[in-house]
RNA sequence: GACUCGAUAGCUCAGCUGGUAGAGCAAUACACUUUUAAUGUAUGGGUCCUGGGUUCGAGCCCCAGUCGAGUCACCA
């Protein structure tokens, strides 16, 4: 009952969508009227009392510019050039629906360009062929005189080719769908390609994505890319058989990571949540619960610096496989990484920033300590504090006495060696003081089983073979609390449930986590990470 | 957090030595029935980021602030 009286409501309101358009013909005077500006709380710009002056004019001709009605459409932008070719009697009639992004008038013809979520299509409209009859009112003042750039309208005709030899579409009939009231950037582009008057302020490019998604370019691209990333991954995942799940955000220990978190409140339970850091903590309960293979995309929120790279909120994906070790998470990681750089780009060869990066598996393996060998010539391997700060000093570091092995074993390989990996390598076997939440290595204690990915100099990925003896981890844990009073801050807490659960028993385990918004900016080449995200953290605006 | 640069019309940008605020696109009006950065003619449009100061006079010089970008610091 309920669905057939909605559905009988439907075609009335299309009915009379096509009545008013098509057969109101009330004389248009073009004027803006202060009537619409009372209560407006800002002042409007020229362009805008046009625009609503055009909206009012609408109005009189008994049309309304924001009919409800479902859109018969029948043919996407691509879809007609794809088409058109080699069947163009097959798009004899069509409708088409989109925002006017271009608008050409010459006298009793006109052309517009319509943007369609698949790209653009030309329309051209004949004064008439729109209007046979006396009344030229719907050419001369609607189409002509108050439908601008930025509004959304529907065409139906038939598709042919212009003198110049554009696919377009020949329109009969028109409607207005939604009308824009705000002057949108208009980008131009000339014969050679060159974009003119580009809308390229990036404040107001990341304030207003919307602006920017409808008038640049390559812009929407990057999230079409960046959603193909995330879903070839879970794709990979899911053959393998492993499960996707969510744990919290809002954490009483901010755990898993070393980092300041965003703290909050919760009203009924009168404590203190953290947002959380990371999600390892969760993910590896999980694999003591009996889950072999968990992953979650994970927004985790850090309360730090803000730059080209760093937003307060950003996604990992975090992976935990039960029977597995690290050896065994290069192999895949190497793998999967191929499959997406060819699923997202077309090619396992990549081009960043000028220059070209083989994605194909498999990577390179290096120690980090012979990394640093490598790279500054010192052989730190199972030299005492003193030795490595001398080392650290030596090399122009900035040492501080609270400094451990690890700290400025980490310090000297972010400054001197990772820069190095412009193509993808696995840098291993971390001093154990780095890795807290790590397994020793099997070989030397004095490592840890290990790898950072490192791709065009950054740090992409970062994997354990995960320590699971609970009174080590305990003992590790201790040694940041240490830490942490010598007035390292960003030194984890102590998380007494994760360890009750390692006490019941956690199998071998290999984890990983990916920086999804790193990933995505090396495969669409972009190197600020506000570029990446459709919404990036930004001050609020003023608002007077 | 430090340093550098920037903020002028809806958009992109000029603006000289401190002397009435400029261009292109967009807009408005007219012309133009296959154009495409359409074209031609005419016209309108400004809290020069904000607040102080110097000066007869400030878009420009000085001070403070806001917002953004870049570099560095921080950041597993």
């Amino acid at each position: 009952m309920k669905r057939a009286r909605r559905a009988g409501g439907k075609s009335n309101a299309n009915r009379a969508v096509f009545h008013v358009i098509f057969f109101g013909s009330a004389k248009i005077t073009h004027h803006a009227a202060p009537t619409y500006l009372c209560g407006m709380e800002r002042q409007l710009s020229e362009q805008e009392q046009f625009r609503r002056g055009a909206l009012e004019a609408l109005r009189a001709t008994g049309m309304n510019p924001f009919p409800a009605a479902e859109v018969p459409v029948s043919h996407l932008a691509s879809q007609i050039k794809e088409v058109y070719p080699t069947n163009p009697e097959a798009l004899a009639d069509v409708c088409v629906a989109g925002r006017v992004m271009t608008k050409r008038i010459m006298g009793k013809a006109s052309f517009a360009s319509l943007m369609d979520s698949s790209g653009r299509i030309q329309i051209y409209v004949n004064r008439d062929e729109l209007c046979p009859e006396e009344d030229k009112s719907l050419y001369n003042d609607v189409f002509k005189k108050h439908l601008d750039i930025g509004d959304f309208i529907a065409v139906k005709g038939h598709v042919f080719t212009t003198q110049t030899g554009e696919i377009s579409v020949h329109a009969t009939q028109f409607w207005v769908l939604s009308k824009s009231i705000r002057p949108l950037p208009v980008v131009k582009k000339d014969a050679e390609g060159n974009t003119h008057d580009a809308f390229s302020d990036p404040e107001l490019r990341y304030r207003q994505r919307y602006v920017d998604l409808i008038v640049n370019e390559g812009v929407k691209d990057i999230f079409i890319k960046r959603t193909k990333v995330f879903s070839t991954m879970r794709d990979i995942f899911n053959r393998a058989g492993h499960l996707e799940v969510e744990t919290p955000i809002l954490q009483p220990i901010a755990g898993g990571a070393a980092a300041r978190p965003f703290m909050t409140h919760h009203n009924a339970l009168d404590i203190p949540l953290y947002l959380r850091i990371a999600n390892e903590l969760y993910l590896k309960r999980l694999i003591v619960g009996g889950f072999e293979g968990v992953y979650e995309f994970a927004k985790d929120f850090r309360n730090e610096g803000m730059d080209r790279t760093h937003n307060p909120e950003f996604t990992i994906m975090e992976i935990y496989v039960a029977y597995k070790d690290y050896h065994w998470m290069m192999d895949m990681t190497e793998k999967m990484l191929e499959e997406i750089a060819i699923a997202v780009t077309g090619s396992a060869d990549i081009s960043v920033g000028g220059k070209n990066i083989s994605m194909k598996a498999p990577f390179a393996r290096v120690p980090i300590l012979e990394a640093i060998k490598t790279h500054t010539g010192l052989d730190l391997l199972g030299k005492p504090e003193e030795e490595v700060r001398a080392a650290a000093k030596s090399l122009g570091l900035q040492v501080t006495p609270e400094m451990g092995t690890g700290k400025m074993i980490d310090e000297i390989f972010g400054q001197k060696c990772e820069h190095h990996y412009v193509q993808p390598t696995f840098i291993t076997d971390y001093p154990v003081e780095m890795s807290p939440l790590c397994k020793r290595h099997r070989e030397d204690d004095r490592l840890t089983e290990r790898f950072e990915l490192f791709i065009n100099g950054n740090e992409i990925a970062n994997a354990y073979s995960e320590l699971n003896d609970p009174l080590e981890q305990r003992a590790r844990f201790e040694e940041q609390l240490k830490l942490s009073e010598k007035g390292d801050d960003e030194a984890m807490f102590i998380d007494q449930d994760f360890l009750r659960a390692l006490e019941y028993g956690m199998p071998p385990t290999s984890g990983m986590g990916i920086g999804m918004d790193r990933l995505t900016m090396l495969l669409t080449d972009q190197s600020s990470i506000q570029e990446v995200l459709l919404f990036p953290q930004m001050r609020p605006e003023k608002t007077d």
